[in-house]
DNA sequence: TTGCTCCTCACGTCACGTGAGGTGGC
DNA sequence: TTGCTCCTCACGTCACGTGAGGTGGC
């Protein structure tokens, strides 16, 4: 039998804990002092073991005291539940994570806090995934809009930080003569970023060319835009000429 | 001038949590009508928008106030801060998913809830990742310790399942004769999965194997246990004399 | 004038932490 | 008897949701 101070101590869950518990009918003590003291006996420490594996697990209390009441109870389903959770909030860790680095690289680049910007990040990966591209169902097939997703989705940290200082550098350097080796240079530098991004596949990258184009107002990308595009396109024309 | 429903239909911001950033100081309308309804203004609007950009990105209303109060602040440390936020609750969901798939695929192999499982697969998913592996340091050097803790990050769900599901088979069959057909087939699935899981280092592999003979109630490598360990050599040696 | 909108309380949420003031147990 | 442990309230947390009961605004 052990005191709740006891039980605290060898399980390191505090007594304001074992306390809650109890009134929430979780682990209530097999006794009691005539006092009015509990007492915990071998059983319920291994119940509240039970809980505790349970907790770490990431149910709830009410889930666990559901779990560990049923008999019959189907692990496999909770289990998936759970998994299903997990699965949803590490998809939206690492779009939160995207966009805090997205924000962190726009403010180190323009060497400011550019509102717009943020909230343009922010609405990108605000939305669902697969629906940041669907303004791409013009010109794309569902097939071809989950790979862009794909390639969004495994883009590293250093991966956009390198697109992004790419872009910002030709942004700075927007009107400079587009037969000049620097522009060249600063062209190079973006295809062989989108060229890792898009692990070679130069086929698709040709087949997104075009819908680039007519990007208005379009977020996705990101930071590329109109002017961008156009520079690129120049320098693309200057050197199939100078050929 | 918006009231508060005008700009709640607007947002998508429920009215009660626009009365609750007026409550705590997070946005005051700018203006009031004679008989104290709240009328907001363009500025207030934008001031709402940062509000929601900031809270996409995760921080706290507290946070929030601080952060559009000050003038000088410092962002990249902000964002810094939460990007830390991030990772580490990144990585808390990877071992919280492996330890669900770990406790499932036990479930599955052994077709019954075993608790004392359940508690060692907890364990070994509760503790720091890298003090997992802490149990081996009398055998290997902290690189060492490092890449299998690599390893094991690394691991997908149906490595996982392969390794467990290997595993599971051997102890089902754990008594048979280790020079038959079947034991070197099992002996010879287990061994696919592990050069898997090592990318086909098989000196890292053989320098893991004399502290696995050892591994008293190690819980690492989960679920291999002694038994285990022993069939495999015993085929393995088997399989050196018929040569 | 009649709806609709808006107002201000006020309680509930989840899993406890942190006291306060009083008693049990060795 | 004296500390220490334990007891039961009770408030606070975070960002609102969900009413209740009453008034403003076109």
């Amino acid at each position: 039998m052990y005191t709740i101070g006891k039980l605290s101590k060898n399980t390191g869950v505090t007594v304001r804990t074992l306390d809650y518990y109890d009134e929430i009918g979780l682990l209530n003590p097999s006794s009691k002092t005539e006092g009015g003291h509990r007492l915990y006996s071998e059983d319920d420490v291994m119940q509240l073991e039970r809980v505790l594996a349970l907790k770490y697990m990431g149910f709830s209390l009410d889930k666990i005291k559901e779990i560990l009441g049923t008999k019959a109870l189907n692990w496999q389903e909770s289990i998936q539940q759970q998994l299903d959770m997990v699965k949803r909030e590490q998809e939206r860790l690492k779009m939160l994570e995207q966009a805090l680095l997205g924000v962190s690289y726009s403010i180190e680049f323009e060497e400011e806090v550019n509102w717009p910007i943020i909230y343009r990040v922010i609405q990108f990966y605000h939305q669902d995934p697969e629906e940041v591209f669907q303004e791409y169902n013009h010109h794309l097939n569902m097939e071809e809009i989950q790979k862009l997703a794909d390639i969004n989705a495994k883009m590293t940290e250093e991966d956009i930080h390198k697109w992004m200082e790419a872009i910002y550098d030709i942004k700075r350097h927007i009107h400079i003569d587009p037969r000049s080796e620097q522009a060249l240079e600063l062209a190079q530098r973006w295809l062989n970023q989108a060229e890792k991004m898009f692990e070679g596949d130069e086929e698709f990258m040709e087949d997104l060319w075009e819908p680039l184009q007519d990007l208005q107002e379009g977020i996705a990308f990101y930071p590329m835009d109109k002017e961008v595009v156009g520079f690129l396109q120049r320098v693309s024309e200057a050197h199939k000429e100078a050929k």
